[in-house]
DNA sequence: CGTGTGACGCGAG
DNA sequence: CCTCGCGCCACAC
């Protein structure tokens, strides 16, 4: 391994607890990433990779997705992209969405993080 | 309990 | 532009 990130996460994910405060704490996890997405601005997007970071699991992008496509309705989840700007790919009214809140996007196909990332 | 999978991230070819 | 590999997580099987 030649680059190894400061990983900053002595949490201990509950994952499938046999209590109820495990499960409690997942449900707080989940609350965690959701109050983040909700606090995008519109014309704004984020990535997977910051939310986690923010919500104090760094590294943990792809959690981060898992939550996205369990989200419930209501949740501005289209403000997230992938850390190279793309919608995803099983979602393509994503890119309708940011566009009608103004987020541009490139040629390539990718959002302009430079100017929308929150 | 091991394996595969995926709305991920990053680096290396 | 592409594919691989390894990191991470949770979940379904």
């Amino acid at each position: 391994m030649a680059t190894r990130h400061t990983r900053t996460w002595h949490i201990d994910f509950p994952s499938r607890g046999t209590g109820p405060a495990r499960e409690d704490s997942r449900e707080r996890m989940l609350a965690d990433i959701y109050e983040i997405v909700r606090q995008i601005p519109p014309g704004m997007v984020t990535t997977y990779g910051r939310i986690a970071q923010m919500a104090g699991y760094y590294g943990a992008a792809r959690m981060v997705g898992w939550a996205m496509s369990v989200a419930p309705p209501g949740l501005p989840c289209h403000r997230v992209v992938n850390a190279q700007g793309r919608t995803a790919p099983c979602w393509p009214e994503q890119r309708a969405l940011l566009e009608a809140e103004g987020v541009s996007f490139k040629a390539n196909g990718r959002v302009d993080l430079a100017k929308h990332l929150w």
